[in-house]
DNA sequence: CTGTTAGCGCCTTCAC
DNA sequence: GTGAAGGCGCTAACAG
């Protein structure tokens, strides 16, 4: 039914192992050759089968990367990054969702191995101790992204998520706001939030805050912010900033604030932590912390290409860095 | 390196067959047979491998989906719902992002295409002339979804844009909106805002609107919905609605509203589609277009199984429906 | 430079 | 119920 290799061979009146040449672009083709298959290839509208090259090469072309949930921006961004860089490279991305569990992101990297993928992409630097197993046995390379570790499975690429919130709770407190809270996710345990959660634990410690240590739980959508909202107004020692986790809490407190009347930043300043477009849009401007992730999906591509060329690269452990972005919500730009 | 079916079935003293049986769940297969071949698989951490399977039962277990925007959660939630259906059936999708553009999808298709999968999913009803033609050719099942129409590459599960939009429309003009405008994104063309746009206009000509017919063009946006209000508020005609293509644009518009100190619903009302989760958070809460995407998603993913099994069902279309929100932001539980 | 020959790892008849 | 053998479509030596 599809026309294959062979056909088009024959027709050209050449070996297999020549069309294979002109297709793969080895340069010892002579030029007529070469131009008698390609045209014979255009005429008959062959298409290479790329599940028998990929068992013939041991070479599958695709690379499998693993996202806490599509349909994230933030998850999106990086995987366009990577996508974009690997198929410059004609390597094409299988992309799979695991949902924040350990579990399925391990039975998930179980499924996708048996794919053969060329190299793999995790979000997060923890993972299972058997997904960690797989993908060292594999063999492959694995980039882990959108955190650091010292120690991870093959490298990394991202950000201190850790460094983020203690450098903007360090700052807030610099723009002189005292007494603050920390509100984060439980739905989604997850390295990235754990470690902001941290970072804020670890300015407050070396800030000696009133309200050190004061952490809320919520879940993270919209109305975990509003519920969050709800604690801080009734907390004992009066709250002036509210820190969230990510931006989509603290856009749900400042929707809250407006419902009832709050001044944002006036009685309570908020942060958030991501900036999505929703942070530059909404009024109050949304102070929060910013990463290329673009970028950051760029170099996770830039990296797996040196190490499928075999290159073993110095750097197993790349720091894209990070931005504080102050805006209306925490009094930037307001005259005091 | 890894353990091959050949490597168990000698260790297992059977054929090779035997051992695809097992792997295969065929049932002419003796109990002890069977539990002796388990037995080596588990033992030897046998783990198949799908291209070759691929290549000798040219059956891939893979589907591509195509959307045009990863991150975007409207297209997220549709793959989620796909995605878990053919999980469930061992399948796996292999996502591909053409960022609206038909070109960019093209291109994607012909390169999926190479990879030999069981089916594909499309966002939306039109396409390249190519697109359709490489589809057809391929043989496959292929299902497009998020908007409906008669002509279907193969199938379709959706609902009617158009239908969606008058019906918003309508319902507006009963609830005694009657100067309306409707802005729409000109950055990302596509069937489905396309569609949005002519149910409005199908809406005006029959209820014989005085602005019949204003349309506006912004980047699909929160910016692009500020600059749409800005026209709006400048406009000749007083008008009283906006009607928004997609709620990124309504709630770019509500707050520029905020910002300026205009009363949505009182001086303006505004409308969006898609029940973004934003939606309802916002205040006012924003008066959308709903509909079931990860519903619609499952029976994407259930009608692409019939088509794989075989099953030529009846159904080549199949409308998800739709459902109107009225919240606060166009006077829905305001006294008057 | 180019044709030929083995596989890649698995599925699938086809006999037994 | 089970083994043996022949491909699936392509790549990768290996001769010439």
């Amino acid at each position: 039914m599809t026309v294959t290799l062979a056909e088009v061979a024959k027709r050209a009146r050449v070996g297999t192992g020549t069309v294979s040449r002109v297709l793969n672009g080895a340069r010892n083709v002579s030029p007529s050759t070469r131009d008698r298959v390609q045209a014979c290839i255009r005429e008959m509208g062959y298409r290479p089968n790329l599940v028998a090259r990929g068992l013939a090469a041991s070479r599958t072309g695709m690379v499998c990367a693993l996202i806490p949930a599509i349909g994230a921006p933030q998850h999106g961004e990086v995987i366009q990054g990577l996508g974009d860089v690997l198929h410059e490279h004609g390597i094409q991305l299988m992309i799979g969702d695991c949902g924040y569990q350990p579990d399925r992101e391990e039975a998930i990297v179980a499924d996708f191995l048996e794919r053969r993928p060329d190299a793999f992409y995790l979000t997060g630097v923890v993972h299972n101790a058997k997904t960690r197993q797989m993908l060292r046995a594999s063999g492959i390379p694995i980039v882990e992204g959108a955190n650091l570790t010292d120690d991870p499975i093959d490298c990394v690429v991202g950000y201190s998520n850790f460094a983020a919130a203690r450098a903007l709770a360090q700052l807030m407190h610099r723009r002189g706001h005292r007494t603050m809270a920390f509100v984060a996710s439980t739905s989604d345990p997850n390295d990235r939030i754990g470690d902001r959660l941290k970072g804020y634990l670890a300015a407050c410690a070396e800030l000696g805050q009133d309200t050190r240590g004061l952490v809320l739980e919520s879940a993270n959508n919209f109305n975990g912010g509003a519920a969050a909202l709800d604690i801080v107004l009734h907390h004992a020692a009066p709250i002036d900033l509210l820190l969230c986790a990510t931006d989509v809490l603290a856009v749900g407190a400042i929707f809250e604030c407006q419902r009832r009347g709050i001044a944002v930043p006036g009685r309570l300043a908020i942060a958030g932590f991501d900036d999505l477009p929703l942070a530059a849009a909404i009024s109050p401007g949304l102070t929060t912390v910013s990463v290329d992730r673009i970028a950051m999906g760029r170099v996770a591509g830039h990296m797996l290409l040196q190490r499928l060329a075999g290159r073993q690269s110095p750097y197993t452990k790349i720091d894209v860095g990070f931005t504080i972005r102050e805006r209306a919500s925490t009094g930037a730009g307001i005259a005091p």
